[in-house]
RNA sequence: GCCAGGGUGGCGGAAUGGUAGACGCACAGGGCUUAAAACCCUGAGAGGGCUUUAAAAUCCUCAUGUGAGUUCGAGUCUCACCCCUGGUACCA
């Protein structure tokens, strides 16, 4: 049995708010403060998943707690109407796209009412009505004017499937974003947005916002910004230069050829000296061929050597190879890079395959902090290698204990003078050991550079240290001198005792790494050799001075591309550009504006612009314009639409203007914008930029769109998978809202989890009916409210406004619960008391609370109520009873006045029969007395 | 690989360096009922000890991924490691 008819609650509730026009913010009102709550608009796909519930009623629970606390709450709702599904469904139904979407929006419309959620409709804002999309061309008209929107024949990413190009961000792991589609490379002349003008400032006005960090990283990761050079090669024999970006110039004398991308522009014109030019052109065919994933799904390099040429390195003039090869690609810096296999993976598994020069010029540089220089002590530079001997029988190491000071090494030594590391270390290891028949395995990479003070020698020791390593081939020895044996003795040590622990050498991780992996690229910093004049020199420091050397210029390179808006589709913000009969685009003037997309096109996809059929436009530019004009048969992409939307949701009506300048400059920035985590890189960036873009214009106020951002969580199927259709786990809220009511569902949805971080969580039939349980109990308590005893509501007051400031319903739901047992507990409670929770429950349960509001004779709306004035300082509230501790671990605890001191908690403390056999008759030595908090008694 | 965020009962989750597990789900026992559902009450991290016909209170030990550390006191701070999730990736 329901205690009450939620149907017939939401269906009253609703119509009552609507009479009373409780949600219609006033914009123009002065007298209380602003609040502008944005939520990512829903696209009409057509139907409401519990999604939508989680992202609008959710946040629908602060809207009215901040309303209530009596400000001016502007929560706004609209439609991102434009898109590829309404195409879709009409090529897949011969429906008219238009229709379809105005028909998804108006059961939708119905579908939000539903929640309660408190949005202000009459500021609706629907992308694909020409009264907005006019004004999304007025402004990229204005983009246009001052070089922001440009058309440039550029490679551009193609999904075969929607028969479109895509923005760089709607391209995921090589696919389409949209159908999963591995897209192609196009060489096509579009239209883009230059966000790359705004990289710096995406990253440096990002930091004082008040987001999450993985929100400001995966963005800041996106924009990739790295500091590096310019540096130039000429090609041997003829006047062309190749310029390649890198962040390593301090590699520069390591560099032992150049790669081109395969689409490098001076590709082509090198091939005239190339004689292996077909098998270059091949090659270059099959990676044009390639999809994007294609090309990053296959690790194993490949490439071609342009035979005949020839690039000359500018530090020391060496010529040496140039290559073409697809793991360098042509949209990163220019296109062509430097070469270091010795310090680069790439590089280093490229020329491992291809048998090309790895020469390294850093090594690391490892100062022993056990072992520091000593100031004033002499600093000796010297070359030596480390011993390591391994015996194949029992697999144990070589090593030196020593008498004098408290180490244990390998053998160590000086390279003599016209010695190999080898042969050094053959000698030492017979003068320290004795041992002589000995296998030589390798040296083991490259020097290391290690600082330290030596003990033995009393010396500062900067050492350029090989490690060579051996295998016992016996036992057979020589005499060793009197002399080393009083310095160390000879042990041997297993495999696992090898340990930093043990061993005297801060290089030895690096040994070991080598000796288990075999070589590789040494990509960290360090110290430079067998580079010239800036040998010694550390890394960090010899870039530049290297870079300066040979004439390259510093620069910032970012992985940021331009914004490609160009769409090869039908339902879509027409791109207000004409062509003259010379083919050069014009922006269509104002008194055209909007732009009205045609009707009478195809659109079914072939390859090219569905409005390219549509003879209306022709004849319309051809009047327009003149003979032989042409229109520009390209839409814009639907995040285009969606960057500037929450600027007309101020003034969504005004055709005169975009939107109103006063009212701008009093809401803007959006107090609080939620979303979804998904539009981190693409919707929230675009926004971003196209905000600082129309603020460069003096269109906009400020510099940022939105000041606090929270990406709320997941809700997944009840067999905790993400919803799909495929899966066929997706949700229709509208089943459990007609069971539980509205109320349960948006409780349900607020409780599961911190709304203020991204998380996922399934969804579960019984936590929602949990919910409807705990209302069927709050309309009881009202019901009865018939005594005198009053619940104190401050606290919980306090609890549920600060809770809901951060978003975490979870917690302020829980806060609601717990004082409903408390009620219940002294049940009956007074009429005051019923009268207090309904106002707290409004925003969670806005339609029940609606309901007992009217039946405890409330006045007007309980929406219009205030919230409790919450006195803060009983946020901090203390029940008379801590914890005692006695050497950090809980004993007891005892009840204090508000007035007692710490020698009465002390007293108090010991009469406890545990507290006492804790103490087991000693005096603490150290009492800690936190009062409210706790009492520590330390013996 | 790199970057970010996490890891707490059977589950979702609470916990300004101060009584870990709030609140809820599921579970168990009881009440109401002819019975069931609904509803109400009670219990409960794991293990152990004492007492006892049995139980409870009480008490002890161990518990917030693992290991160290800082602190009177660590889920919370520091370091190392393991695992999960998300982002990103041949970005030079």
């Amino acid at each position: 049995m329901r205690t009450y008819d939620h149907q017939e609650i939401e269906k009253r509730a609703q119509e009552k708010w609507a009479s009373l026009g409780l949600y219609q913010a006033d914009l123009e009102d002065d007298s209380k403060d602003p609040y502008y709550l944005l939520t990512e608009f829903p696209y009409p796909s057509g139907d409401l998943h519990i999604g939508h519930w989680y992202a609008f009623a959710v946040t629908d629970i602060f809207a009215r707690v901040k309303r209530m606390k009596g400000e001016n709450v502007f929560f706004p709702i609209g439609f991102d109407a434009f898109g590829l599904p309404a195409e879709n469904a009409a090529i897949k139904n011969k429906l008219d796209p238009k229709e379809w979407t105005y028909k998804n929006m108006e059961r939708m419309r119905e579908q939000l009412r539903s929640m309660g959620a408190s949005f202000d409709w009459s500021k609706e804002v629907v992308t694909c009505e020409p009264s907005y999309y006019k004004w999304t061309q007025w402004l990229f008209v204005k983009l246009m004017e001052h070089g922001l929107a440009y058309r440039a024949e550029a490679s551009v990413k193609w999904c075969p499937k929607d028969q479109t190009v895509l923005a760089n961000e709607q391209v995921v792991d090589g696919c389409c974003e949209r159908c999963g589609t591995p897209v192609e490379e196009k060489w096509l002349t579009q239209w883009f947005l230059k966000i790359t003008d705004y990289a710096e400032r995406l990253l440096k006005d990002l930091e004082p916002l008040p987001w999450r960090e993985e929100i400001k990283e995966a963005q800041r990761a996106w924009v990739g910004k790295s500091e590096g050079a310019h540096i130039s090669f000429t090609i041997s024999g003829r006047d062309e230069k190749v310029k390649v970006f890198t962040t390593r110039p301090d590699t520069l004398f390591g560099a032992t050829y150049l790669v081109l991308a395969p689409e490098y522009p001076l590709v082509s014109p090198l091939l005239t000296s190339v004689s292996n030019k077909k098998e270059a052109e091949k090659y270059i065919d099959a990676t044009k061929k390639k999809t994007e994933r294609e090309r990053s799904e296959n690790k194993e390099k490949t490439g071609v050597k342009l035979e005949g040429v020839r690039a000359i390195n500018p530090a020391n003039q060496e010529e040496i190879p140039v290559y073409i090869a697809d793991y360098v690609l042509a949209s990163y810096g220019t296109g062509a890079v430097m070469a270091v296999p010795a310090h680069d993976e790439r590089d280093f598994a490229f020329a491992k395959k291809f048998d090309l020069p790895i020469r390294t010029v850093v090594v690391p540089r490892l100062v022993d902090d056990r072992n520091p220089h000593i100031e004033g002590k002499e600093l000796v530079h010297r070359k030596i290698i480390l011993g390591i001997v391994r015996n194949p029988k029992n697999g144990k190491f070589l090593a030196l204990t020593w008498k004098k000071q408290p180490w244990t090494t390998f053998v160590v030594g000086g390279i003599e003078e016209g010695e190999s590391p080898e042969q050094a270390a053959r000698r030492e290891i017979e003068e320290e050991t004795g041992y002589k028949n000995l296998r030589f395995i390798k040296v083991l990479g490259d020097p290391i550079q290690t600082e330290f003070y030596a003990a033995h020698k009393d010396f500062n020791r900067v050492a350029l240290d090989w490690p060579v390593l051996f295998e016992l081939e016996d036992e057979e020895k020589s005499e060793v001198s009197d002399e080393e044996k009083d310095k160390h003795e000879p042990t041997w040590v297993k495999r696992n005792e090898l340990t930093r622990e043990r061993f005297e050498h801060i290089e030895l991780d690096i040994v070991l790494d080598r000796m288990d992996n075999g070589e590789r690229a040494y990509t960290g910093a360090g110290v430079l050799i067998a580079s010239g004049g800036f040998d010694g020199k550390e890394s960090e420091e010899a870039k530049w001075e290297i870079v300066k050397a040979v004439g390259g210029e510093r620069t910032t390179n970012y992985r940021l591309r331009d914004w490609l808006v160009s769409r090869q589709r039908y339902w879509g913000c027409p791109i207000p550009v004409v062509y003259d009969p010379e083919g050069a685009p014009h922006a269509v003037p104002p008194e055209h504006l909007p732009w009205l997309l045609p009707t009478d096109v195809d659109f079914a996809p072939h390859g090219e612009a569905p409005l390219a059929s549509s003879k209306e436009l022709k004849k319309r530019v051809e009047k327009l314009f003149g003979k032989g004009w042409t229109p520009e048969y390209d839409t814009l992409d639907t995040f285009v639409d969606s960057s500037w939307y929450f600027l007309r949701y101020l003034d969504p009506k005004d055709e005169n203007d975009f939107s109103d300048k006063g009212l701008m400059k009093k809401w803007l920035p959006v107090d609080r914008y939620s979303g979804g985590s998904e539009h981190t890189t693409m919707h929230l960036l675009y926004a971003r930029f196209f905000h600082k873009a129309l603020s460069d214009l003096a269109l906009v106020p400020t510099a940022e769109p939105f000041n606090e951002r929270f990406n709320r969580g997941l809700i997944l199927g009840s067999d905790g998978q993400k919803m799909s259709k495929s899966k066929g786990n997706v949700l229709n809220p509208d089943e459990f809202v007609q069971k539980y009511g509205a109320d349960a569902v948006r409780l349900y949805l607020a409780f599961i989890g911190p709304y203020n971080e991204p998380g996922s969580y399934p969804w579960s039939l019984d936590g929602v009916a949990a919910m409807r349980k705990f209302i069927d109990r709050v309309v009881r308590m009202v019901e009865t409210a018939t005594g005198t005893t009053n619940v104190d509501s401050e606290f919980i007051a306090g609890k549920v406004k600060i809770d809901t400031e951060r978003f975490k319903f979870n917690t302020a739901i829980a806060a609601l619960m717990s004082h409903l047992n408390l009620c219940e507990k002294s049940k009956p409670v007074s009429i005051k008391t019923a009268r207090e929770f309904i106002i707290l429950l409004a925003p969670f349960a806005p339609h029940l609370a609606e309901h007992l509001w009217e039946q405890i004779n409330g006045e007007g709306s309980v929406h219009q109520a205030s919230w409790p004035v919450v006195n803060e300082e009983i946020l901090g509230f203390f029940n008379g009873e801590i914890a005692v501790q006695v050497n950090g671990k809980k004993r007891g605890s005892i009840t204090l006045s508000a007035d007692a001191t710490e020698a009465d908690a002390v007293a108090l403390a010991r009469n406890i029969a545990s507290v006492r056999t804790a103490l087991g008759g000693k005096e603490p030595q150290r009492v800690v007395y936190r009062p409210g908090k706790i009492l520590n008694l330390v013996i």
